[in-house]
DNA sequence: GATGAATGAGGCTTCATTCAT
DNA sequence: GATGAATGAAGCCTCATTCAT
C-alpha cells in the first residue's frame, strides 16, 4: 500500500528527503499513480501521519479490553501506548518533525486525531479521579503529560535506549505518575496491585506489534 | 548577524523552506558571504540550533543566581526555562523538527549541548534529593521529564495557549513535580514556601527575554 | 458527442490546457473510448476544428437560400457569417490559436475547409462584379478581407463588444465594403435597397444560432 | 538576449512546444538564470510578446518621420507596418496564438500595447478625415480593419505568399482602403500622388528590418 | 464496445553552491 | 572580504496513451 511505503520512508528519511519516486518504487507502483490517491506530496504526508495516529487510536482501546480497575486501566494504557510507540519510533518522531510542514487545514486534521487519542487517556484519568484514586487534578494537563511521557520514549530514544528497556521505562513512568497524582487511597491501591502483579508475573503487556 | 537571521527564518519556516538567499537578505548580506562562515546549509542550521540551545544553557544559571534553597532553585529553574522557551516558541520546535536533518556528527553536538543544559537541571534535582526534599528517584529520567514539560509548552502551544498563561503553566508543573517527587518533608517545605510567596508577591521570575 | 465536448473545452481553454480526460468527462464517456475515434489528441483537435469550419460552410448557404440580388446576397452572407461567428466566438479564435499545432497534412485539411467556405464568398463577389455592381477587383483578396472582417468580430471581441452590437457591426462592414468595391451603379443600388430595407424592417438575418 | 531567443523559438514552435531549456540554450545561458528575469514561463511569453509589439510601436513612427501629407502618411504607415510584419511573420502569428495563454492581468498589458500602436494609425486616419480626404467614418473601426489587413499578411501568409509580393499587397490594400474611405477630393489626391510616385520610383519604404 | 487504472516520459521551477569581479 | 550572477542537478507533477478486464 502507498501509505505503508510512505510511512516507512518518511519515518526514516523525513519529508524532504523522501521523494515521490521512492515511495512509488517501495509501494511497487509508478510515480504517477500516487497522484490518483493524493493530490500533492503533502497529501501523502498527511495520509501517512493520519495512518500512524490511527494506530494509536485503534490499538490502545484494544489493549484496554477487559481491564476494569481504573488504575490498572491507567497502567495498561501507558504500557500499550509505549509499546505502540516503541514499535514505530521513527513514525512518532515523524509527527513532531513534519506536522508543521502541512498547511493549517490539514494540520487541523492531525490535531483532531491527536485529540481523539488523548480523549481515551483523559477518560481513564477521570475514572481514577472519580474513584478517589487520583487527586482532583487538571485532567487536560495531565493527559498531555502522559502523552509526552510516551512520546519521550521516541523523542529521546537515543538517550534512553541504553538506560531502560521499554518495560522498565513503563514501570518508572507508572510509578512517577502515581506518586504525582494518587490520593493516599490510590497509593495504597497502587502498592497492592503492584505487589500482586509481581507475585504473579503474568504477561504484563497485551499489545505486541510487528 | 547571520545566526540570528537564520534562527528567525528557520524557526518560522523550517529547514527546507528556508533558503540561503532568504537568510542572507534578512541578515543584510549577500548569499555568497554566508559561505565564508558556514560550509554548507546544514552548517547554518547547526549554528542556529546551537545558538538556541546556548540560550538555555546561559540564561537558566543567570536566573538561579542568589537562589539557594533547593526547592526554590527547582522552581526558579522551571520558571526561567519556561519563560525562555516561551520567548522563542518556534525555535524550540525547530530543534524537534530539524535535528534529524543533521548528519550524526553534528547531531552529536546538539545532543551534547542539550545534555549540558540537562546537567543544570539534574544538579538541582540531586540537591533536592540530598536535602531529603525529594525521594530517591532516577535523576536522569526526572530531568528529562522536567525538560519535556518545559518543551511541551512549545510543542503543544497550539493547545495550551488558550488554557494557561505561562505562569499558570509553571505553577501547575511545579505542583505536579513536587507531588510526584517530594518526601513528606519536601511537601511540607513546598507548602511553606508557596504560602510565603503568595503573601509576598515579589517578582518571581528574574529572566526577561527580548 | 465527443466532438462537441472537445469544441467546448478547446474553445475555452485552448489545446494544451485541455486534457483528454476533461473531454471524456464532458462527453460522458471514458478516456479510453476517445481513442476508438481518434488516434491522438491532435486528431481530436482536428475533428473539433473541422466541425467548427463545417458550421460555416453549411450555414451560410442556408441563409442565402432564396436571396437572388447579388448585393443582397453579399449582405446576407456577411450577416449570416457574422452571426455564426458571434455564436461561437471562442471556437473561431480557437482556429487561430491552434491550427499551427497540427502537423502540415492535417493543417491542409483545415485550409481546404477554409478555402471551400471562402469559395462561397468569392462566388458572391464575382456575381457582384459580373453584374457591374462592383469594380473589377481582385476577388481572392477581397474574399479574404471579407472573411477577416468577420473573424475580427471574434478576434477583437474584447474591444468591439462594448462598441457595437453584432448588427451594427454588420451594417458598418457592409457600408465599408460597398464603398470600397461598388461601381457608381452599385452604389446607387446599395442606397436603394438599403433605404427599402429601412422602410421595411423585416428580419434581416435568417440565421439564428443557439 | 533572453527575449530575442524567446521570440525566435516561441514564434517558430508556439508556447507549449517551446521549453525553457531551449530558450536558455538558444540564449546561451542556463535554464536557471531565466528565472532571475522572469518568474514563470508565462512571463517569458509576456516579455516576448511585448517585445514584438514594441517593435511595431517604435518602427512605424520612424518610417513616418518627414512625411506630412495625410494620405502619404496613411500609405507610409501601411507600408511600414506590413514590412515590419513581413519581417517577423511568425511573431505576429504568435500573438494570435498565445495571447489567450496569458492570465487576464498580463493579457491587459498586451492589449494596452496594441491599443497604443493602434492610436498611431487612428491619428493618421483622423488627419485624413480632417483634411477632407476621407469620409467621416468610424475611426476606431477603420483602424482595426487597417491593422487586420496588415496582420492578415501574416495570418494568411500560406495563402498570399504565392499570390503577392509584400509591396503588391501593400498597393492593393492602399487602393482598397482609399476607395472605401476617400471623398471625391481624396480620390483625386490619391490618383495624383500615385501617378507621381510611379514616374519617380524612389524607395517607397523607409523601413528595413533585419 | 467500454472502462479507468496504470504508466512513464518530460518540463517547469527551485535553490545550494561557486566564482569572477 | 564582499557580491550576486550564474549554474545545473533534482524533484514534483501532469497527462497522453495503453491495456487488462
Amino acid at each position: 500500500q502507498i501509505v505503508d511505503a510512505a510511512v516507512e520512508l518518511l519515518s526514516r528519511q523525513g519529508y524532504y528527503r523522501t521523494t515521490i519516486q521512492q515511495v512509488a518504487k517501495r509501494a511497487g507502483i509508478s510515480a504517477g499513480l500516487i497522484y490518483h490517491y493524493a493530490r500533492t506530496k503533502e497529501d501523502v504526508l498527511l495520509l501517512a501521519l493520519l495512518s500512524v495516529l490511527d494506530t494509536y487510536r485503534a490499538e490502545i482501546p484494544d489493549a484496554l479490553k477487559g481491564v476494569t480497575d481504573p488504575l490498572e486501566r491507567f497502567r495498561t494504557a501507558l504500557s500499550a501506548f509505549c509499546h505502540i510507540v516503541a514499535a514505530r519510533l521513527d513514525a512518532t518522531v515523524l509527527a513532531y518533525r513534519s506536522t508543521k510542514t502541512l498547511p493549517p487545514p490539514q494540520r487541523a486534521l492531525i490535531k483532531q486525531s491527536e485529540i481523539e487519542t488523548n480523549e481515551i487517556i483523559a477518560d481513564i484519568i477521570r475514572d481514577c479521579i472519580k474513584s478517589k484514586l487520583f487527586r482532583d487534578v487538571d485532567v487536560d494537563l495531565i493527559t498531555y503529560q502522559f502523552v509526552m511521557y510516551v512520546h519521550m520514549w521516541a523523542l529521546k530514544h537515543w538517550h534512553f535506549k541504553s538506560r531502560f528497556t521499554v518495560d522498565a521505562y513503563i514501570d518508572a513512568g507508572y510509578d512517577f505518575f502515581v506518586h504525582a497524582l494518587a490520593t493516599p487511597k490510590g497509593l495504597k491501591h497502587y502498592q497492592d496491585i503492584t505487589a500482586a502483579r509481581r507475585s504473579d508475573p503474568a504477561p504484563t503487556v497485551g499489545v505486541t506489534i510487528a
